[in-house]
DNA sequence: AATCAAACGGACGAATTCGTCCGTTTAGGT
DNA sequence: ACCTAAACGGACGAATTCGTCCGTTTGATT
């Protein structure tokens, strides 16, 4: 009797979703993304069944975790372009930002299969159209390299959390990356200098 | 009657522990860690006996892969000490050195265990004092800010060397980046200017 | 050329891991 | 309170992968 209009997923049903995925991201990032989906289960709480009802495969799994984290750098790149200071304090956020968030992110380490969905890549452009805005900005205020573009920052942002082991105090570590590039996006050029070689074609 | 000197290995066997090491560098950049034995094995031409009795366990072939990968970012990091320029250029041709091999490039992608022997820490110091040399003159020349450490530039080579699929024209990104850290290595600080919060602590 | 220790290859049993299937539990509507 | 579609859990057979073992081949030495 009831529309045909699909009733809404149970409560326990978005809870579990979300455990799991949290639980993924947290080994995934540790252990890399061949971790046994058992593994995840249990850390999750749930059954393996579970796991596989809300994610037919583990690439449809991988796919959700890379897909929130472009999510996730969106909603950064947004915040980060509509705030009131100059371009350039705002590219600097953006990189504070993926650095705070950085235990959310999971992103591709090689270049295995799908992963990167249709809709990933819907979100990923919206992020370089938003960077763009931010870059252009930026530009036109003389704050910034002319020739920046947006896949420099996604490059940058992306490296910045990726997990590195074996280095101690990693947060230092990458807050100097992003003073180095901070400094290195002025405009300003301090010495070409005679000794420099252009090997850059 | 012979001494109880050890007679050096067949050539047979070095020959296949290079072709097992080649085979293993190429197919973990390109599928990850876990790529099975058998696979590599098969790259290289050999049996899978042949790669267990050359490494006796997977961890311990990774172990060989990173310990090389520090052997040569040694090599760049002396090549690029004792070159006569000026220590900012060094900085920069180390880096491009580490950009130019970076398909010869294993570094841990997670914190799995081992990977590290205490003899691959070994090398690893030894980059430090090398790069600990080319920044001290830098430092007395002016060239390079005060505060950079060898850890600075290790961080920023070991980005620089892994594999980042999805991305279509990587070399051309990474000369990027090394362009603007070469710019922010300078000692030279543009515009501190009023809207700069300072929250690197 | 004869010898043999060293090295090789790959079949194989053990151990994981995958993804499914189905009997049981439960949220939420009536 | 009752009902049922939705969700759950975990045992299980199939499929991979591991690492060993041993009969065969081969490089070096005499």
């Amino acid at each position: 009797m009831s529309d045909p209009v699909a009733r809404q997923p149970r409560q326990d049903a978005l809870r579990n979703r979300e455990r799991i995925l949290e639980a993924a991201v947290e080994l995934v990032r540790r252990d890399g993304e061949t971790v046994p989906m058992a593994q995840i289960a249990e850390r999750a709480g749930v059954g393996v069944g579970t796991v596989y009802r809300h994610f037919a495969t583990r690439e449809d799994l991988l796919g959700a975790l890379v897909h929130r984290s472009f999510g996730l750098a969106l909603a950064n790149a947004r915040a980060a372009e509509s705030r009131p200071g100059s371009a350039l304090e705002g590219v600097r956020q953006f990189f504070l930002a993926t650095l705070r968030d950085r235990e959310r992110f999971v992103l591709p380490l090689h270049g295995g299969p799908p992963v990167f969905t249709p809709e990933t890549r819907e979100v990923q452009a919206e992020v370089r159209v938003v960077l763009r805005a931010l870059i252009d900005r930026g530009r036109t205020a003389g704050e910034l390299r002319g020739d920046l573009t947006p896949e420099d920052l996604i490059l940058a942002t992306s490296l910045l959390s990726r997990p590195l082991p074996g280095t101690g105090d990693w947060e230092r570590l990458a807050r100097r990356q992003i003073d180095l590039m901070i400094h290195g996006l002025g405009a300003i050029v301090p010495e070409p200098g005679p000794g420099t070689p252009r090997d850059d074609a």
